[in-house]
DNA sequence: TTGTATGCGTTATCAT
DNA sequence: ATGATAACGCATACAA
């Protein structure tokens, strides 16, 4: 098929050694005879097998990227940031999606084998202990968002504060009937922010009202039945608070088909600030996660890992990323809506109380 | 490190041909030994290395993903079709995005070899010629949104046919300055957007109006500038037909920002028809492409010349995926904004012409 | 049914 | 500076 080594040895009239050494500048070839070689390798269209090159080195040069789903710009945007990270170490990425379930990630923790040198996982609604078992021994495994329960590295958001602040946000701009569109039952990030939410709530002596309270799916379908529900209450939340971006982006497309006027009537606020939120209409006021640098610093931590061949260790490291509310128009605070027209709005520094 | 199939051979007494066919079931084992070897190789939480397997068997079980970038819904909805269909096949993904240019691709392309058993390409902006000498030879390859030039398969969306229906739809509509957000120069799907624009008008006999049209990058941000551009013209346009999707985001953004009521002063319409499409304020008009589809398709083309080893072929084959306007009320056209409130908008058929 | 031995394409160790 | 050769971990043709 395509030229191996030996090929370009034999052609070159040397050892596979010296060719290896001249691809791989592993140790001094004389200038004639490298020039040879590289001139073979060139007209051969010669590229080294990378499953070859693996095995040898025992060293893939390649993450694993584990992932619940792909659906949305969430995905994409965190996939971004892995993707960006790696190439500047060098690494290419093996992703796998859609695993909801222990078995899932299991099956993908086995088929990675042997082909990365680590492993990034984010698998939100997955039982720790279940998720733990499905964990492989002897490869550096860093976690996106989940830690508690698992012996691994993680990186997290800080889903409780952000939603805490939101909440205390939106105590503040006068709001007393919160809605929340929560996520699906078991998603870790879900519950965080929820908690967060009551938290906020309870501090300012607003009573949890189970009314005001709908079960979501972090899907802009989700975010679009929460609040037709929450509409259809006999007194309606004042700000629908999502649980997530993507929910938030249903929410208003209902409240668009309702001719409910958004922040005037009711207001709405996310969570995640995906790249598009600024550009919504009117644009999102949601609590930023850096999800880009979320999945960079996870390959980060990951590459380091790989780098440095720790003992597994007891207490593994866990990142916590800080989350910030950014105040755009949907949630009815004063913000520069009447900017000069010059400044293109989603170069306006976003406001951050 | 982690156990080889050496380790369950010995624990097992049996050889590692044994463990292989048990493994694999690749020939007739007694049940007894099976079992045995089995019990082992759990309790030695056994998996087989992938780059070993691979290079036995001349096959990785992986398809390689190269992507321009990783910016946005677009390319998420590409992957997740991609990886459906790789998922079905038992099929894993190598993803390398970033590549402008045809060295990136180049690059890309050499670390692959050997990992996958075939490439995936998507690369609108590299020079045919270039693409071409960059792909490499005996691994199967299809193409994704780009053909002129190139040796190798590929699936195409009809860029051309669903500008042209768009602007026709525009013209029906009575429209007759329409203006254009185009792509970055040298992308082959904004020029065959664009080509599909021109024709229409010259068909309907309205001239192209150089007044009315811009650059712009398939970006928020590039959506954003070009509307504002139109708008500052002394006759602007009264309608927007952004080249995709994500400007046409930018270009709602813009007009909402400048207060100018939308369809009502200002018409726009997009391409792709992205997932939030439906979802945005207004819902967008778009040429629905089918991304996932897209992507489902080249992934499973790719899987038949995988499967099949077909001789190179001379004139490889070209799918080209139809194109669909969908009609939502961005447009201004009439269409069901005030369906009966039990019915989810975004579950109704969408209006095709 | 099972074991032995060879090959897959590189890298790395040891000679020379 | 260069060459021969043994791993790397698995699959498989050939024997038994």
């Amino acid at each position: 098929m395509s030229a191996t080594i030996k090929d370009v040895a034999r052609l070159a009239g040397v050892s596979v050694a010296t060719v290896s050494r001249v691809l791989n500048a592993s140790a001094p070839v004389r200038d004639t005879t490298r020039a040879r070689v590289l001139d073979v390798a060139r007209q051969l269209r010669f590229a080294p097998n990378g499953a070859a090159r693996t095995l040898s080195r025992r060293r893939s040069g390649a993450l694993g990227v584990i992932l619940p789903d792909l659906h949305g710009e969430f995905f994409s945007e965190l996939l971004r940031g892995i993707d960006q990270e790696a190439q500047r170490a060098g690494h290419s990425l093996l992703v796998s999606s859609s695993h909801h379930d222990s078995h899932g990630v299991s099956v993908a923790v086995r088929t990675m084998r042997g082909r990365v040198d680590g492993l990034l996982v984010m698998a939100p609604d997955v039982e720790a202990a279940a998720l733990d078992a499905a964990l492989p021994d002897g490869l550096p495994v860093v976690l996106l968002n989940r830690a508690p329960g698992v012996t691994a590295a993680s990186v997290m958001v800080d889903n409780f504060g952000g939603a805490h602040a939101m909440t205390t946000h939106l105590l503040a701009l006068g709001h007393r009937r919160i809605g929340f569109v929560a996520g699906a039952v078991d998603n870790a990030d879900s519950e965080e922010r929820e908690l967060g939410y009551r938290a906020a709530l309870q501090e300012a002596g607003v009573a949890f009202d189970a009314e005001l309270y709908v079960r979501g799916d972090f899907t802009e379908e989700g975010g679009w039945r929460g609040a037709r529900e929450l509409l259809a209450r006999p007194e309606p939340p004042s700000v629908i608070f999502a649980a997530n971006d993507a929910m938030a982006v249903g929410v208003l497309s209902a409240l668009r088909e309702m001719e409910i006027p958004v922040p005037a009537d009711v207001a709405v606020v996310g969570f995640d600030d995906i790249p598009i939120a600024r550009f919504l209409n009117p644009p999102l006021t949601t609590v930023r996660v850096g999800i880009a640098a979320l999945g960079a610093r996870g390959a980060a931590l990951l590459l380091r890992d790989i780098a440095e061949r720790p003992p597994p260790h007891r207490n593994p490291r866990r990142d916590i990323l800080p989350t910030v509310v950014v105040v755009r128009a949907s949630c009815g605070a004063a913000c520069p809506s009447s900017v000069p027209a010059v400044v293109p709005s989603f170069l306006t520094e976003d406001k951050i109380p």
